[in-house]
Formats: C-alpha cells, sequence, structure tokens
DNA sequence: CCAATAAATGACACCGGTTTCCTAATGGGG
DNA sequence: CCCCATTAGGAAACCGGTGTCATTTATTGG
C-alpha cells in the first residue's frame, strides 16, 4: 500500500477504486453471448483464478472480494461452463440410471428420489432405459457411459443383477451402485431393499386372519426378489405351524397374463385356498380377473395380497392389501451412496445401505368364511 | 516422396514405415488412464488435428490415413472427451426432458421415444420432474438448463401449458419443443397429440353400439386436453343425433377418486346412463369401483370407456375400452424435431408435427341391454 | 524496525478437443 | 517447364474453467 512498483501498484490502486465503483452502480454493458469467467474477472478487476476460487468457495479470498464479485456475478447472471469445469476437473457431474424394469411407477419413483439427493450435490441425472436380451445390451451400456463420462451409474433390477453388466461397468472403471433384494457383492456398490421383512408380514397377517389353506404365486427364479419373498413368506408361515404344500405353490413371471394362469391352476384345485399371496401386485390383478371370471367374491371367498404398492393397487376394487417399497427413499439413497464415492474420491464405500418393505392392509384381506 | 527436405520429409518417411508397423502389429503399450486425442495421434504420428478430422468424419483426410487412425481408436478404446468437444463446439450433445404428469407409463414411454432418437444423433437425455405449484419451479427449471448447458428440451404437458416457464427457455435461448394437445404457438415449437380423433371414434364406438343415455366424465378444464376430449366428444355424439344433457356431464381431475365422486353422481341419477366415457383411464378405473360398490354389472348394466390407454386398462376386469396415445412415437418425434434444429443451428423449424390417438376396442363396451 | 509467517492474489500451464491459418505436395493446363 | 488450383496435413490459438507455484501484502514476534 506504501509502495509505488509501478506496475503492480497502480493495477491495484485502480482495481481498488473500481470496485468501489462497480460494486455500487449496477453493470449496464451487455453481451452477446452468455457470461464467462473471464468477463466477471475483468469488471471485477480481478484475475480469473480469484473469481475461481469464489465459484468453488475457497476460504482463501478477503471477504470483501468476494462479496463484490458475487455481486458481479449475480448482476450478469453468469453461470460457469459445465464443459469446462467438466475438462479440468475431470469430472461431468452427471450420474446415470440403467433400467430394464417394466414396473414404469417403479422407475419414475426411484427417479425421483435419485433426482432429491442430486440437486443437493449439483448433479444431473441421464436415464437409459435397456434390454438384457438385445445383443447390444452390454455394448450399450458400455457406450452410454463413456459417451458423457458418467460419474457414476445406478442400475435397478433385474438388470442390477447381471454379472456381466457390473463387470463392464467395473473395467470401465466407472462408480456404480446396485439395487437388489440382497447384497450380491461388496456392500459398498449395493442399496439393498429387505423384501423378507414385507413377506413375513403378509405370512404373519394371513396366519393371524385364521387362512390355512395358503396359495402363493412365486416370481420368476432368476429374480432374487422372488427367492426372497418366497422363502421369507414360507419359513415365517412354518413358524406359525402352516405347511405350504407344493401344490399351493406356482411360479409366475411377474406379469399380469401370468398371474391368471397360476390363479387359475390354484383356484380350479381342491381344497380351494382362502387366500393367495402374489409376489407382485402385477401376478395379484391376474388373480382379481381369474377370481372374478370364475364367480368367487373377493375378499369374501377369497382373500388376495400383492408386493410392490404399485398404482393399480387401489385401483383394483376391492383395494388390495400388498406391500410398500420405498422406491423412492431407494433412490435416494443409492444417489446419496454413490455421490459421497465420487466426491470423496473413494474407491469403495464400506456400509452397507438398504431400505425395508413393509405391509400395507386394505380391503382384499379379511378372515376365511366360517 | 523423392525429395528429402531434411526436417518435413524425414518425418514423413518415418510416419509411414511407422504407420505400417503399426497397423499391422497390435499396440500394446497400455496407459494407466483413458487415451486421449493425443495418444492417437502419437501413435499414428499425424497431429492431433487428423484425428480430429477423422473422428468428426472430414472429407479431406487420405483413405489410408483415415483406415490406419481408425485402427488405432479401435485398439486402445479411444472415445473422445463430451466436456471437450463441448468446450470446443459450444455444445452439450445433452437433452432435457421437463415433466410434472403423474401418469408414470406416459413419462417412461416418453422417455424411451426421445432416447431411440437420441442414439441415432449421438444424444443423451437429462430428466427433470418438477412441480408446478412449487414456487422454485421456475428457478429449478432454468438451473436445469443452465447447470448443463442443454442443447434443448422437450417438454412434457401439463407442464408445457406454462406460459411462463416457455418464457423462461426463450429468455435462455434454449431451444424446446411442447407437447400438447393443441397448437399453442408456433408450430415450430409444438409436437401436437390429436385427442379430437380417439374422443369422436368413442363417440361414435357408443352410438353405433346403440346408446343414448351416455354420461360423461371430463376433465380439468385447466388442461388443454381435456377440452379436446370434451369438445370432439360432444361434438361427434350431436352430429350422431344425441345430445349430451348438462347433468350427464361431471368434471373430474383425472385422479382415481375423482372419477369414483363423478361416477357416483352419474349413476345415482335417473336416468342412469347405460355407457360412460371418462377422460382418462384412472377416472375410469374410478366409475368401475364406483359401479362394482353400487352392484352394477359390467358390461352388461354399464358400458365404460377410458382414454390413455394406460397399464391399468387391460389390468381392469373387464378389460377397458379405450384411446391410445402413442407417446414413444411422441417422443420420438419431439426429440428429432429438437436434433434437426440444433444440428442445422436454425432457430426455428417450420413444420407442424404430432400424432393421433386412435380408439382400442376392449370388453367394457356392449350394447346397452333390452 | 526487520525478519519470518500467514493471507490474498496473480501468472501460466493444462484439461482435450476444435478452429483458423498456413505449408507442402501433387496434378493439369498453357 | 512453370504456374496455379487442389488436396493433405500441421502449428498455434482458443473454448472456459482449474491446478501449481510464485508473488505481493498484512501480521506477528523478537
Amino acid at each position: 500500500m506504501t509502495q509505488d512498483t509501478p506496475p503492480k501498484s497502480r493495477a491495484r490502486r485502480g482495481r481498488a477504486a473500481s470496485i468501489q465503483t462497480l460494486a455500487v452502480e449496477t453493470v449496464t454493458w451487455t453481451l452477446d453471448r452468455p457470461p464467462t469467467i473471464n468477463d466477471v474477472a475483468r469488471l471485477a478487476h480481478v484475475s480469473k483464478k480469484t473469481v475461481s476460487r469464489v465459484i468453488n468457495q475457497s476460504p482463501f479470498v478477503n471477504e470483501e472480494t468476494r462479496t463484490i464479485i458475487n455481486g458481479i456475478i449475480e448482476q450478469i447472471g453468469y453461470v460457469p461452463s459445465p464443459q469446462a469445469r467438466g475438462l479440468a476437473f475431470q469430472r461431468s457431474f452427471l450420474l446415470g440410471l440403467v433400467y430394464d424394469n417394466p414396473n414404469a411407477q417403479f422407475i419414475v419413483n426411484i427417479q425421483e428420489g435419485v433426482l432429491a439427493a442430486c440437486r443437493l450435490a449439483g448433479f444431473e441425472l441421464v436415464v437409459h432405459p435397456c434390454d438384457q436380451k438385445s445383443p447390444h445390451f452390454l455394448n450399450d451400456a458400455k457406450q452410454f457411459v463413456q459417451r458423457q463420462n458418467l460419474d457414476g451409474v445406478i442400475v435397478v433390477p433385474p438388470a442390477s443383477e447381471n454379472p456381466q453388466l457390473v463387470e463392464v461397468l467395473r473395467d470401465l472403471g466407472c462408480r456404480y451402485v446396485r439395487l437388489s433384494a440382497v447384497s450380491l457383492d461388496e456392500a459398498a456398490n449395493m442399496v439393498v431393499y429387505n423384501d423378507r421383512q414385507g413377506a413375513a408380514e403378509v405370512a404373519e397377517h394371513l396366519a393371524a386372519l385364521g387362512h390355512r389353506d395358503i396359495g402363493f404365486i412365486a416370481g420368476p427364479s432368476r429374480h432374487r426378489s422372488a427367492h426372497e419373498r418366497r422363502e421369507s413368506f414360507v419359513g415365517t408361515l412354518k413358524k406359525h405351524g402352516i405347511a405350504l404344500r407344493s401344490e399351493m405353490v406356482e411360479e409366475g413371471s411377474y406379469t399380469f397374463e401370468s398371474g391368471e394362469v397360476c390363479a387359475t391352476r390354484l383356484l380350479t384345485r381342491e381344497p380351494r385356498p382362502t387366500a393367495i399371496f402374489a409376489s407382485n401386485d402385477e401376478m395379484a390383478a391376474g388373480v382379481y380377473k381369474t377370481a372374478q371370471r370364475l364367480g368367487i367374491s373377493i375378499p369374501r371367498d377369497l382373500t388376495i395380497v400383492g408386493f410392490d404398492d404399485s398404482p393399480i393397487a387401489t385401483r383394483l376394487w376391492p383395494s388390495l392389501t400388498t406391500v410398500r417399497l420405498p422406491a423412492k427413499d431407494l433412490g435416494r439413497l443409492a444417489a446419496e451412496k454413490l455421490i459421497i464415492r465420487i466426491s470423496s474420491d473413494e474407491q469403495e464405500g464400506h456400509t452397507a445401505t438398504g431400505v425395508v418393505s413393509r405391509m400395507v392392509v386394505r380391503e382384499s384381506s379379511v378372515p376365511p368364511r366360517g
């Protein structure tokens, strides 16, 4: 402040004066292009590095300088270029969502949960529906990650249970989190949903209502969730002294049509079950249709329980007792886990995370007649 | 080729020789980081500009050189950095999808259609669910576009009918395409779906079946689609000599519950309608529930028709006659329109594009009794 | 009052592509 | 045989940010 090293000091004094002026009067000069960090630096009479420090919340900036720069940023509506930041940081601030789940509501809920976490951390979400049966499946997924240089990927079941896909992601060095009913590999890369809890609650609910002749429609055996739901349901029934005879179990494919087929088999058999637990709501809807077709009254003659709490559960009449899987929380947890790993630059997380499914009792489950 | 201008020519010869070698033998040297354009250039003994030319399909590259470079790209698995390209091109190759539609299936279908078009053009899709009632709605949308510097945005109804949102997008200089039931402004920024066709088909269908006492559940008046469906349905009925008395019309809000309420009013009135057309499937499901509750048999005592062809349409029993809106095509068209505008760098397109909805007859519509 | 230290800031290279401008070699016509 | 147009390819600047390191200024202790 005292000495006058010609170039520097003059520049400094000039800056100080200009800053004062600029801070008070409005910057009126408008550009025909989006403002860049250079524009901000010029108007603030500082180097762009200092502006960069302000943007990135560096503590090594004078409070006054920070205020001035923030004011200018505000005035000219400066937004840092994500491409430039990405290039310098070697990051894209983009998360990917890979799904092949046919349940649209589930996907949308997951998306919302993921985005809730993304918003807080300044990430955006890129979606990628896919088809495991396609010959391009793995290559598409690879391109998806590479093309936008995704920072991380969230994979939804059943795609999340594909080991080859996981291998591709690992080879790419791309951080990922898988959603699944069970912890398939290192807990670090998983967010699990506990279907056992919900299935057990259903078993207890049916037992408590007094049902003894119970039919069960399992999910396709290649789905982890199908195993979980089945084991837990059967195990819990057994605890209550109810044995599920094999002819009371049918395996569906999680589709409406398969629900119809399985229900037809179960309901034309003697003794006819007084309750049917379908492993998802889609198949439960198929049971409704079959029961109505056969003139079996719901719930008077037949109790039905589903799983997922999808929109149809409340659209059906009578409304369906089911198990709610908190998909939005699931998405949020997955995104949080991923973002923490990305931000802290650690390769593997440690804690296992997950959500628990809970039964929702509605109108379709009542005690058996007589 | 003959002379030896010391520096250049030697370099050239060297290059030619090396190229041959490299093209034959596999490049074994592996990097601990993703390969860049510089790595490709070094291995090919060309400048990075030439590699750039190959990547961007410039015609000014010797066929042989191109082959060699492509070979090396293939071998080392080089993928251009989207950040760097974006920075240089001033483009992000990212499209945004803004939605506040509660119908998950519709959103997922739109997404798939959009992505089909994106894939062909090398774009990816970023999603942004929002809430028009939130005070941050407009600001969130603005940030969404700016934060990743989106090349274009597709807006789904009902958000697409918000003029303030459109203004924000225009101010940002962001290209956008709106999906709506009617062409709200310049055709350039719209992809419209023709709900009139579907609604007219329903009117004709009901008239042809012999229904005269017809109930109608309209959608919320703030939705454009609600207007379209109503006007077309009422108008077409009139053409067939059927006047829709005002007490046979109820206005719902596109929700299941509102469908129940409206159906209750319609079905407890004399003369009771022999058919009800609900403006969407959700409300039609509400009509099912009410009818079943009141002991009215479907379709024997009551014909029901919906709109949307959402998943519940086939889950209900009997399956619902409805109108299919080709959402996937809609998404594809919107994306194609946007991508053409982005790629050709024109501000406004010219042709109006759109899709037509068509009726799907199922089990819920039959001639009236007697 | 000066040296040592901490705080605040700037200069410059760099991230990985593209654009602009320029050079060298080739081929055809006068 | 020379000139010029055309083709193939390179050097350097640039896009808009960030990292490293040096430099200046303010603060503190002896």
